[in-house]
DNA sequence: CATTAACATTAAAGCGCTCACATGAATCAG
DNA sequence: CTGATTCATGTGAGCGCTTTAATGTTAATG
């Protein structure tokens, strides 16, 4: 393996030439720099992060605090971790996967939270000390990244009336949290909008309550019924119970979901859905707090994604 | 932070002694160690693991080549990601996810590769130079770690046969694998073992190719029939083509699934299933190739887990 | 009691890199 | 032409750790 010396040798320039064409390209003259990238090509140079590292007292680990029970929510994950992964690793950082239990064990430079509720900002505190970013809105001044969720949830209803629905629910995940209130606000919203009546029912997000709630409804219900869900997991119990009650999806029941990450494709028939940019938020996520690290903690601000409504047999 | 010298300084022996207290206590007298032991917590010490890989010549990386398409797989990779991770964490190791493109961008003391398909063993070949450890069973003399695919289901056979089935399909995937050699030769075992006839359909691993396969046999069956499902997916798909045909599960219809990692719960009825102790398998993977890595790269054979057979309503 | 083997401990070098500082050349005001 | 100022480059120290080789200590041997 070559050595940033060995590069110095070929390039016959010193070793802080070579580690400044690297770190400060702009501070080196346009020659000695072309010289400097020849000899690391031919040598094949790849710096040693370690080396760096040590010196620049880093640890070149960012963890992901996973704060919710991952086994309601894993498919979910595993895109936002392939997203944040595949960011960090463009900048030799790699990821540590912790939980509430295991977060203080080793150094890391930086995290990044998600699953963050109300109930946790007082015993995570302590991660605060640290460049922190927030996966999923929040109103405590954190920076986060999290999809518009209003304008999705907006985006959904409309959709439905567009379908020529006028019987719209919404079924929602009992949490307060702000990522809930927008989206409720969305479907209140645009019902609004066009003189339609709201009805709100908040439930676990679970395809098993959510489909008993939709029967129960669907029972003693006369007319076409459609449902916006905010997860697709919801979604799914909808279309159990529309099917179980021999009703016709979508002309009898409309259906759509939030999130377009696994369950959505599964689903029979396919759900529409509002797709979250989960990879690409995920990457976003890293860019931000690396340029936190960078520069000492400075306050970024938030990054609201646009999502996207993809239209399936649920609702066409 | 506390450094070695100053544990060193501490427990007034030199910087020596303290890095052999910790890489080979063995080698220090009783007194001297406790000694040292005593300052370490006293300072809080922890190892800085930029430096030992400094000199140890190490990266502390990782990678986790995943090979398939990770979209169509997803919930189940998180589950082997979490166990790497866990297991990786407590050596200090980091884990990089890469990609069939990405594979060759920065170092790596090892890789754990999943996915692995008999055409790539040719165009992967270049990793073999490195330890590595495959997730998923093999044929030519790499170290893997798997389930034990012909037991688990000769489990899920044996099940429905004493549910009182005796027309028992197998649903396969048609792919030219050990792990789908095994599994099909653990349901022909069963059935022939108990005076039946095995009947086998192999196809593309999706559920609604699975739903159109059962519901075009269903049609022309006329008892009652038993489907062994080769992944939970397939299964999910038998459980609704019975559904659409109106036949009762699991009086008229059983089936079973393999994996247990994520549909198998989303499914209504939940799904009789063969579960993989995803994660557990996840850490050995990851506990093998850190031992390859410290014996410079030595065979260590195969481990199997056993499978656990987890009856839900598909089957009772 | 001197010699040596066996073991416990230390001093010092160096892993690959970056940074603060030193040096030297070129430019410009007066 | 001198001294100040700028810019490009080099020097050397040191990040925290492990390792080799050297040194000190003890116990066993003749």
């Amino acid at each position: 393996m070559a050595t940033l010396s060995d590069v110095a040798k070929k390039a016959v320039v010193s070793k802080m030439t070579v580690s400044r064409v690297i770190n400060h390209p702009d501070k080196v003259s346009d020659e000695l720099r072309e010289l400097v990238y020849a000899a690391m090509k031919e040598l094949n140079y790849v710096p040693n992060v370690a080396a760096r590292a040590l010196v620049k007292k880093r640890s070149q680990v960012i963890k992901l605090l996973i704060l919710e029970e991952m086994d309601t929510t894993e498919p979910y994950y595993m895109n936002l971790l392939t997203g944040i992964a595949l960011e960090l690793d463009k900048h030799h950082y790699s990821l540590q996967l912790v939980t509430r239990n295991s977060h203080a064990i080793g150094r890391c430079d930086g995290l990044i939270v998600t699953g963050m509720r109300e109930e946790d900002y007082s015993s995570i505190i302590s991660v605060l000390n640290q460049p922190v970013v927030l996966f999923g809105q929040n109103d405590k001044g954190y920076d986060f990244v999290d999809v518009d969720n209003r304008k999705g949830i907006k985006l959904a209803t409309r959709h439905l009336i567009e379908q020529g629905f006028e019987s719209i629910l919404f079924f929602g995940i009992d949490l307060n949290e702000p990522f809930m209130a927008m989206r409720e606000a969305g479907y209140v919203e645009t019902m609004c909008e066009c003189g339609l009546n709201p009805y709100i029912q908040l439930m676990k997000n679970s395809s098993h309550v959510s489909q008993s709630n939709a029967a129960a409804y669907l029972k003693t219900s006369r007319c076409k019924t459609a449902f916006v869900c905010a997860s697709d997991r919801l979604a799914v119990g909808v279309v159990r119970a529309a099917q179980d009650l021999g009703l016709s999806i979508p002309e009898q029941v409309a259906v759509t979901g939030f999130d377009g990450v696994f369950l959505d494709r599964i689903s029979c028939p396919k759900l529409t859905t509002i797709r979250q940019p989960i990879i690409e938020m995920g990457g976003e996520c890293a860019k931000m707090l690396l340029q936190k690290i960078q520069q000492d903690g400075m306050k970024l601000g938030s990054c609201l994604f646009p999502p996207e409504l993809i239209v399936r047999g649920s609702t066409v």
